[in-house]
DNA sequence: CTTCAAAAATGAACGAACTCCATTCTGCTG
DNA sequence: CAGCAGAATGGAGTTCGTTCATTTTTGAAG
């Protein structure tokens, strides 16, 4: 890599960490596109060389944490425990749990409003890719936990999964919309959780 | 009602309307309230008389949409057909088929977003209710379901109820947010919903 | 009918995100 | 080393949503 792509990636990682600590310690709205540029040192009109927008940059922060959290579900989906519920309560509480280290619930708010509201942007497409790998990790343990027989072989499990997904992430977006602990919210996936475990039982 | 609050009321309703009309036809972020006012034939600083921002502007209309699309739930509610496929489709259905009676996916898309990015106003509040309700008649459709025997006794209700309706609403989203057809949103709301009734037989 | 205080409407001004662009700087290449 | 291409700069300009001081309208009391 030439000195050029290095400075570019160095000023791209100054840019996110300075945007990242402004945003969750002002909040979103708070925080100007100067003051962000003055913090990773660099002009106004260079962050617009690197993020369309300020909505945009918020995106890529929160995009981060979300691959983060993928990767950590790999190894619960891979070697999942026997029981139903724990399985589930396994993959989806360390998807919670990691949810604020890095980000606000602000944070959260508005970068899922910036997907809803315009899914054709790139920093949109790239979210909504992760969440779909997010769903698949769901889907892949429901069938992980099929073929070892601990539910019923009948069931569609992609179906259920993206069921399972579909709830994890309207309880998470309740979670960030209200001032919710992080403990009522695994005590309610927690109940989800064993109402379809009891349905899926073999 | 006296004079001044006739006159209140029909201006709320030709700010309302020309709202809905221009945010319709040209989109959300391309009508400026400017061009609302004049449409509504008052000017600018009105409109902040009458609604807070733009976007509780949208909201206020998006939320009478649901309004009528709950009334319209309720019929299914109280008398539901005997299948649970057929039941649980009848109500989604109604739901479905009417969200683009006056609005249209940017409309939609643009209140999801600001009831998620600031819940705490007023107008994001009342929606949240709105929304509420809707998972009450899922709920209360399921219970209806579950009293005549149809699906099993022990399942809980309302987990149950809430994973039908976070899921309609996900599979709603995804709706708004890409160009799927009404169709197809059906085909896959009813396929999840045959998943799902397959695991509550009795 | 006149008066007047409260309510409502008005539109000019403000602020911040974003655009534009002439200029300056920097690292690559011949 | 020269000079060129790409990138950063930063200030001026634009656009809208929003605010607010001012003006106008209202309807009840005298």
């Amino acid at each position: 890599m030439g000195l050029r792509a290095k400075h570019k990636a160095d000023r791209t990682e100054r840019i996110i960490h300075a945007a990242a600590q402004m945003f969750r310690t002002l909040g979103f709205d708070a925080v100007r596109m100067e003051a962000i540029a003055a913090l990773a040192g660099v002009s106004a009109g260079t962050v617009y060389n690197y993020f369309p927008t300020k909505g945009d940059l918020l995106v890529a922060i929160v995009s981060r944490e979300v691959e983060e959290v993928l990767a950590a579900g790999e190894a619960t989906v891979t070697d999942p425990p026997p029981d139903v519920v724990g399985a589930l309560s396994q993959l989806v509480h360390g998807y919670y749990d990691h949810s604020l280290h890095y980000l606000s619930k602000d944070m959260w708010r508005t970068a899922m409003a910036m997907t809803i509201q315009s899914p054709e942007k790139p920093s949109s497409r790239n979210y909504v890719a992760l969440d779909g790998r997010l769903q698949g990790q769901v889907v892949a343990l429901i069938a992980a936990l099929q073929a070892r027989g601990h539910i019923r072989a009948a069931l569609d499990p992609i179906a259920v999964g993206a069921m399972l997904f579909h709830n994890l992430d309207a309880l998470f977006r309740m979670f960030v919309t209200t001032d919710q602990t992080l403990e009522a919210l695994r005590a309610e996936v927690d109940r989800h959780h064993r109402a379809m475990a009891a349905l899926m039982a073999v």
